[in-house]
DNA sequence: TTGTATGCGTTATCAG
DNA sequence: CTGATAACGCATACAA
């Protein structure tokens, strides 16, 4: 136990008798002769040294730390994504440095040019800035924007979510569907939901309607929408697909409040996979992202040592799961 | 724009034509001659330069990482946690290393050993492990667990908490208490939940059964205990505080499946302030912790320079919200 | 193979 | 008040 000074090689090599670069050797899984490995093993043990990481990473030019970008952890999916990037990120003995945006532009970028001087091995983000820049040279991965051609883009197949869960209501017996949506007006991946959605309609022949606001509206908003479209204590929808679990959740509260019954009188499918309590229930009938699996890939390629070309956009497959908000 | 070479202090040494030492002093807020202080900052805006923070922390023996460890994200409270910690921390300037152990006692003691390398200005710790061992010398809080004299705990007013959930059930009319909790065997200040429900209904008089189960146990045995306790569609008690809000949401499950109308025929306390979705209606009644309060008191504690003496323990004012399942 | 010496980018100590 | 220089702990090129 050391307590009171800091255990340096230097004092290993001592201790053990030998050279500085032999315990450096050792440290770093150079081969030495089995008798000096022996010995600073020993050393090591006995001083409870370890290594400084920063000199280390000075050193290197390079630490074991990624940079996280996320808007806040109160969002159960971005808490998700959070600690399923810690865990993949413990896996490969590489440590999270979260960093939280709350979707401000400016905080976005700054935390961004912060990671220069955090020598970083490496972020993934999820933002919105549509000007952001990333400082060529770090290894960076974008979770459901596209930042440009050198950033790979990771997200759930939102395109095929899209017409999944149009596909699923109409097959419930659906025959007037609505999508709604608020979210950031400038492009993003998840628009793609929209897209799939309006496919599977428009080629099934149902009418639909998409009812999308931007991140300034508030659900007031999709409340008067709604109620507009109530008469005589019936929606003229009988099918809704909400952008998000959290649209879904609030959009089921107000239709609940106003004596719509679902799943009977109008079924509804969110998007993301979002559980109570993060494994309880699911909150609404959902589009599931494969929240671990897009951490994972995240993750192996910002750590791939390599530099060989990677893909400009990974999409990766969702499924139904039925919670409650739709018949089947 | 820098591109490809690292800037460096003497860069801009040299860009301003000053020394090495001048620069830093400028960087780091000491005086210096106005024409200096300008053809720095200056130098500084065009080679756009950023200070290494691994060279700073090896140079100071000290980073701007605040190291936090906790359990998981899934679970909302701990999330919420993060969540505010990590905001109080980066208006401090001041990073959050998360790290995620899922009460795993070995994993929490490797990475508290792990804080040594880090060179982390402070701990913020929520752990289960009971021989826990915490370098001295680093500045350490502990959330809702005793870990010794050095180590400050931070948590909220569990007993009073407790209390409060007691007295709101009998005054709300209810006459047959229990109270309900899977956690921890290990001591720990979320037991004085139990304490002050216990002391309010003796102090009023009121019956009660506390159904304590620890880690091990799994949501069916208390299952088991509901259902060995209704008889004719009844339920013995009428009024239940359960020492979390996923309990109580569990409970609340369980009893709804059985036909058991709350709050009508059983009133639901929980304990935390878990809302959907982070923000939006609360989960259960319950007992309100002030996350926010307790994130911002522990940061504070682990960055006071000043080594006085700090408080032992601090519990935190908590507050009852009717969040549907209590009559009022 | 192993040991020695240098430099990574800072801050801090001294002379000037 | 400023400039040169020595550490901080490590990895590595080079010498032995």
């Amino acid at each position: 136990m050391n307590e009171n000074r800091k255990i340096t090689m230097k004092d290993v090599a001592r201790e053990a008798g030998v050279s500085l670069g032999t315990v450096s050797k050792v440290i770093n899984n150079i081969p030495v002769q089995q008798e000096y490995q022996l010995r600073v093993d020993a050393a090591v043990e006995k001083l409870g040294y370890h290594v400084n990481r920063y000199a280390k990473a000075l050193r290197m030019n390079k630490s074991s730390f990624v940079q996280v970008i996320l808007p806040n952890l109160h969002n159960p999916f971005f808490a998700k994504l959070a600690d399923c990037i810690c865990r993949a990120l413990a896996a490969r003995s590489y440590e999270m440095l979260l960093m939280l945006t709350e979707s401000d532009y400016d905080r976005e970028q700054a935390y961004i040019y912060l990671s220069e001087e955090q020598m970083v091995s490496g972020i993934i983000c999820l933002t919105y800035n549509p000007d952001l820049v990333i400082p060529s040279g770090i290894p960076a991965v974008s979770i459901d924007r596209n930042l440009g051609p050198d950033i790979t883009c990771v997200s759930s197949d939102n395109y095929a979510g899209g017409e999944m869960a149009a596909k699923k209501l109409i097959e419930n017996g659906c025959r007037h569907l609505a999508f709604i949506r608020i979210g950031s007006s400038l492009p993003n991946e998840t628009d793609k939901r929209k897209d799939g959605f309006v496919r599977a309609c428009t080629d099934a022949g149902i009418p639909f309607h998409c009812e999308c606001l931007n991140d300034s509206a508030s659900f007031s908003e999709i409340e008067s929408f709604l109620s507009a479209h109530i008469q005589h204590g019936k929606l003229d929808y009988d099918g809704i697909f909400c952008a998000t679990d959290l649209l879904a959740y609030q959009v089921l509260a107000f239709l609940t409040e106003n004596r719509i019954r679902v799943p009977k009188d109008v079924q509804i499918i969110g998007y993301d996979g979002v559980r109570h309590f993060g494994d309880q229930k699911l909150v609404c009938s959902t589009i599931v992202q494969p929240v671990e699996e897009m951490a994972r890939v995240s993750v192996n390629l910002i750590l791939s040592d390599s530099s060989q070309r990677i893909p400009y956009s990974i999409q990766l497959p969702v499924q139904f799961a039925s919670g409650g908000t739709t018949l089947f």
